[in-house]
RNA sequence: GGGUGCUUAGCUCAGCGGUAGAGCGCCUCGUUUACACCGAGGAUGUCGGGGGUUCGAACCCCUCAGCGCCCA
């Protein structure tokens, strides 16, 4: 083995071993109970971001726990077709020919997609084999093939037949750049600057003042609306008032849902671009005024303002209104909500268009009602509010969108206006034509838990593994993917869930809690940490952060942290097989063990059960805390340290010790393996001669408290071997100097056994001969032969300061005993312990005190 | 405005009713059969403020203050 571990020579090479053998191929007709993951599609224009690798990771190390476990495990990647992000980056990529995709038309336009996709995309495919994913690539999926697709024409048809799939002229989200309509999840709202200005409308006694912060919608205005029991407008209720600059008269509408608080209490309404007003619209019948276009150019007002780009507009009509005296007022700036397209940051523009829906109330009751009956379980469970939320009051959801690139709407018009829906079988009468827009990424996305094992049909591997077993995603994708899943999911799959639990994590944010973001240059790039310190580093660092539910901060330095880790791990091996540890052969018998080995199994059997249960409750912060502890402190600093004496010596001990070594690094580099699988497999191979830790079996816990009080027996011999050295560091005695002392009461403390062991470790030569300094711990006394003086001080300051914690102590243990009220109802077992607290810091008041008195005066 | 979290060591976070923890950072010392990507030792907190419940509160309840996220 070479003596550092340099994780880019083995990584590749493993993960292609790990390919050739079809480790990650998941056999639909195995008899072993099924495990299946289906990976959250990542965009086909994508690039694996820091996101991507925490949640890969955590995919793939409850993948391998249960490949390891027995089961029959499928995780499934792929990647969906990111309809406007993908259009958008081929159109740029057409703009640099000086192309519009209208130039090219439709059909050619979207062969174009497909060959930029076997271009350039799709690149996150080759970033997670570097981060290891153990996924079956023999099915990954994309939303555009077509299966996938056919599944989306399915589930279409069978939604427009049970009358969940309706065409309607509403206020949508529009994005003017990209053309297109957008559902309420793609729009993101941000406090933006911008002014409310007041104007009057009408003249003389007929006058009413309305603020807005779109004064150009005025050109589209249908009426004024107040609230019905506002007695400062009662007497206009059902007049009319002229709208100025167009000079059409507007009625004066009652409508409940005017807030007489807010501003004047009157409001303007245009129905044709806001969805409020839509609805005032629609309960008084008003006419809808279209005044924009699909570009956000101002049209058909027939007033100097169309054509004007919507911003020029209201400037414009700001103007146009100050000169007629009609600006009653104006607050510059005014901070308010405002949407943007979530793909271009363009501002959204509320706009009435005929669009195709998802009626969603049925669907989202039935999503609601499978996690409020717990079939399906949210984890962690504080997150369950959020997803009520979301389903209990989700709005229909615009599914249609602008664009050539995505599933083209399975509905064809015929020539005197019939409508047809095509199912995957059905061919559209001669002469009908289709719509001529695409279905929502997200709705293809919402089948991906069946439609990528084949559904509808009814496939081997449906049958085998669905419904999957446990969906992983971030938290911030609750409402835009996995309730989409759920609502999709119950109504095709016969009331089916898709998954039995959602896991959710958190975000990654950088080092002080920040949110990363370009425009703060804080991003983390995960291939450049691997890079530098290795995938097992990366994947150990965001696992060891995966607290269920909540943010991880990220820092470079962490991962340096991890990498030393990995490096500590390599090394402590590289000792192990120099001092013969193997795992040949059976176990030495319990009785024949000494105390240090009976005390690293007993923590192995420890460690193994907890870290399995953590894991099986995506507890991987804890897990991987638990790991690392064991690993470091209890392998490498203590048991490796404490056993050198006995491998020194050689001999039948030694030999009991190299086997138990190995049988010690054996488990823990399989329980290990899933969350850094490059570096285990690895060292496994070379310890055991194994052909792969990727499909070896899961350790079982040995259910027997074997070795009882080993653990007691090794904390105190820590204990005293700790109070020896921080003595002579207190001293100044040089670490690699050997001194003399006697040890008395080992025999009575139970640690006889432990001596050559303690000695070794802390450098102390038996001798008898003078003593002039004595330390104790509990039963054990060490008299030390410092051939000469000590430093008195030093030792007067370290006694001191332990007398000081001892008398704080005792009276904490003196305040309770003495309390009545503690006394009378404690629990048993507390009293006893505090008890027991107080005799043993008598004890060493005792002992502290008598050695201060000892010393020699100065 | 509605919902929902958070506030514990310099930083990032665990702990959620019985003597305050981890990682990183910090200080001192250090080439001993692996490892300086290391070892040994050490320092560091009125657990956001105030009130209450309890024998006992970082932990439960109330309240105030700050920070955050989601949805309008």
């Amino acid at each position: 083995m070479a003596p550092s571990f340099t994780p880019a020579d083995i990584e590749s090479p493993l993960y292609q071993k790990w390919l050739d053998a079809g480790y990650f191929s998941a056999d639909a007709t195995s008899d072993k109970p099924a495990f299946t993951i289906v990976i959250p599609p990542p965009n086909v224009t994508g690039n694996l971001h820091i996101g991507h690798a925490l949640d890969h990771t955590l995919q793939d190390i409850l993948t391998r726990m249960k490949r390891m476990k027995g089961f029959e495990t499928l995780w499934l990647p792929g990647m969906d077709h990111a309809g406007i992000a993908t259009q958008n980056a081929v159109e740029r990529q057409l703009a640099t020919e000086g192309l519009s995709r209208h130039d090219l038309g439709r059909e050619k336009f979207v062969e174009r997609v497909w060959q930029w996709k076997a271009e350039s995309g799709g690149a996150i495919l080759g970033q997670m084999k570097r981060l290891g994913d153990s996924v079956d690539w023999s099915r990954e999926r994309f939303t555009m093939d077509e299966g996938l697709s056919q599944a989306v024409l399915e589930i279409f048809k069978r939604l427009y037949d049970a009358g969940l799939i309706y065409r309607a002229e509403r206020i949508i989200n529009w994005c003017p750049r990209c053309m297109t309509a957008l559902s309420d999840i793609e729009v993101e709202h941000s406090d933006d600057e911008g002014e409310l200005v007041s104007i009057r409308y009408g003249e003389g006694d007929n006058v009413i003042v309305v603020a807005t912060t779109r004064a150009e919608t005025m050109l589209g205005d249908a009426a004024i609306a107040v609230h019905p029991d506002d007695d400062r407008y009662r007497h206009l209720v059902g007049k009319t008032i002229r709208l100025p600059l167009v000079g059409r008269e507007i009625p004066i509408v009652a409508d409940a849902h005017v807030d007489p608080e807010f501003g004047t209490g009157a409001v303007k309404v245009t129905p044709a671009h806001d969805p409020n007003d839509f609805e005032i619209g629609m309960r008084h019948g008003l006419e809808n005024i279209v005044m924009m276009d699909a570009d956000a150019k101002v049209t058909n007002t027939g007033t100097q303002f169309d054509e004007l780009d919507r911003f020029e507009a209201r400037r414009a009509v700001v103007e146009a209104l100050r000169n007629e005296g009609r600006i009653v007022a104006e607050k510059r700036p005014y901070m308010h909500a405002v949407g943007h397209c979530q793909r271009c940051n363009t501002t959204v523009e509320p706009r009435l268009s005929k669009q195709w829906f998802v009626k969603v109330a049925p669907l989202a009751k039935a999503a609601g009602d499978a996690v409020r009956d717990g079939r399906v379980k949210i984890d962690p469970e504080e997150l369950s509010p959020r997803y009520f939320e979301w389903v209990d009051n989700m709005h229909d959801w615009c599914i249609s969108r602008q664009l050539w690139w995505g599933h083209r709407i399975p509905v064809y018009y015929g020539p005197n206006g019939e409508v047809v829906v095509c199912g995957p079988q059905d061919t559209p009468p001669v002469g009908y034509i289709q719509d001529e827009d695409v279905l929502d990424t997200w709705f293809s996305s919402a089948l991906w838990p069946f439609s990528t094992l084949g559904w509808p049909a009814n496939t081997e591997d449906l049958k085998k593994f669905y419904p999957t077993s446990v969906l992983v995603t971030g938290y911030d994708i609750l409402f835009f993917w996995v309730a989409r899943m759920m609502l999709f999911g119950l109504f095709a799959t016969e009331n089916q869930v898709p998954f039995h639990t959602i896991a959710l994590h958190g975000l990654v944010r950088d080092r002080f809690g920040k949110k990363m973001s370009k425009s703060k240059g804080n991003g983390i790039d995960p291939i450049e940490f691997m890079d530098k310190y290795g995938s097992d580093a990366l994947r150990f660092t965001l696992a060891r952060g995966a607290n269920p539910g909540s943010d991880q901060a990220l820092a470079e330095e962490w991962v340096g942290g991890a990498r030393n880790f990995a490096t500590k791990l390599w090394n402590a091996t590289r000792f192990a097989l120099l001092n013969g540890a193997n795992v040949v052969g059976p176990m030495p018998s319990s009785d024949s063990l000494d105390g240090i080995n009976k005390w690293i199994l007993t923590r192995l059997d420890q460690t193994v059960s907890e870290v399995s249960s953590l894991l099986e409750r995506y507890e991987f912060a804890k897990a991987c805390e638990l790991i690392y502890h064991f690993a470091w402190d209890d392998l490498c600093d203590w048991y490796l340290e404490l056993s050198k004496s006995s491998f020194l010596q050689g001999g039948e001990s030694a030999k009991k010790s190299a086997r138990v070594l190995g049988e010690v690094l054996d488990q823990l580099l399989r329980i290990m393996h899933p969350i850094m699988p490059f570096i285990t497999e690895e060292l496994w191979c070379n310890l055991t001669k194994g052909e792969t830790l990727v499909t070896a079996a899961w350790p079982e816990s040995n259910e027997n408290e074997k070795f009882e009080g080993s653990i007691t027996s090794l904390e105190k011999v820590q204990e005293l071997i700790t109070e020896i050295r921080r003595f002579r560091n207190d001293q100044g005695i040089k670490t690699s100097a050997r001194i003399g002392a006697k040890f008395t009461g080992l025999g009575e403390a139970g640690l006889t056994e432990f001596e050559s062991a303690i000695r070794h470790v802390t450098r102390i030569d038996p001798v008898d001969g003078s003593y002039a300094a004595r330390i104790e711990v509990g039963k054990v006394s060490i008299e030390f032969d410092l051939t000469g003086a000590i430093d008195v001080v030093a030792e007067r300051a370290r006694l001191t300061k332990d007398l000081a914690t001892a008398h704080k102590d005792l009276q904490t243990a003196k305040v309770k005993l003495e309390n009545e009220g503690f006394m009378a109802k404690a629990p048993m077992e507390v009293v006893q312990e505090i008890r027991a607290r107080q005799s043993e810091t008598l004890a060493n008041i005792e002992r502290l005190t008598a050695a201060l008195e000892s010393l020699p005066n100065q």
